[in-house]
DNA sequence: TGTACATCAGTGAACGCGCGTTCACTGATGTAC
DNA sequence: TGTACATCAGTGAACGCGCGTTCACTGATGTAC
């Protein structure tokens, strides 16, 4: 039946928000329209009456997935972006984060796929990982000088994640995590 | 008709080495059994006279793209492990090497997809690149604090490289590999 | 404010394509004598 | 060394399942009067 327009704004976000969390935990070829749907609390039919494609709706989510991780950033370095940086990085590389997917980095989780994907979905990418720069390094970072560090820091973060995720043993994932965490 | 045994090894390789590019380019799950046997030169049909399954392929295919880079790097700091890193980061850290999913990195070119699979997948993603950290810190560094410092080398590039390769403006992939080329 | 009708969000069944896997078949290789 | 037979790598058609997408239907919401 049909619902009212605050109903559906809503479903949507469900749907978008369960897409966002999936897509990280499970990749794109690995999560189908039917469990997004389910996992947003309604059947895969409905599905085509907010999204065009599946396409489409893994590009909302990419958006998504940034927009909370840019948001977050943005807010922790109003006052001190040096010190945001800092707390950044140690939440970052936690044995928590390796497992957490889910609600991970969304660079570290989904570049693989995304990368490799068509026209809109990589420039969903695109944008997200240009905002999570400057978010990281600062909008008063005029000169790439300046921006070098904060690069450089964000790079080893991800990269170091992504090894510690690669690897199995605990021990060396640990040992990975006390490393690059300096 | 039958092949002599030299010819079947000789077909395994093939098929082994085609999944191994083509696993990095397109990811598993948008590279069919079908795709790798004809870039092997054969049709799909005979797939299961070598391997038990695709999984199965895919375990043989991260192996083999792993004991090439372990190996090369492993010849190439046989006299001068620090300059063979220098060497190493300076060829990993190109446009060509951003462009090149096919030949590149199998850590950023594999771990997204291969983090998320089940166990002889990920135990191959591991083994591959524990021995890379390994050939990477070499075999020497027989302390923690001696390893951590290539053990951050080598999560700055593949950072960098993941990153370059997500965002899609040149001068910023270039800016990105400027960074971390230090 | 109330009434009549059009709209459309969500349901659940069905369609169709791609792809992993299987199978009957072929004929050269390997082997037993 | 030669012969007869078994083996098995590779072919191409077929099977079956999963999943993206479509569709007829329902009934509450929104709207025109």
């Amino acid at each position: 039946m049909r619902r009212s327009k605050a109903d559906t704004a809503e479903s949507r976000r469900q749907i978008v928000a369960a897409a966002s969390r999936l897509l990280r935990q499970r990749g794109p070829d690995r999560v189908s329209v039917a469990e997004v749907m389910q996992a947003a609390g309604m059947t895969h039919g409905g599905f085509y009456k907010h999204f065009e494609s599946k396409d489409a709706l893994l590009v909302a989510a990419i958006a998504e997935a940034f927009r909370e991780k840019v948001a977050f950033l943005k807010s922790e370095s109003a006052q001190d972006p040096d010190a945001a940086r800092r707390n950044y990085a140690q939440s970052y590389l936690t044995p928590e984060h390796v497992d957490d997917l889910m609600n991970g980095c969304p660079i570290a989780g989904m570049t693989g796929d995304a990368v490799r994907s068509s026209g809109p979905i990589s420039e969903a990418l695109a944008a997200g990982a240009q905002a999570t720069m400057e978010a990281f390094a600062g909008s008063d970072a005029a000169t790439e000088a300046m921006r070098a560090g904060p690069i450089r820091s964000l790079s080893m973060m991800i990269g170091g994640l992504i090894l510690a995720r690669a690897v199995v043993d605990p021990s060396i994932r640990d040992e990975i995590l006390r490393a690059v965490r300096q």
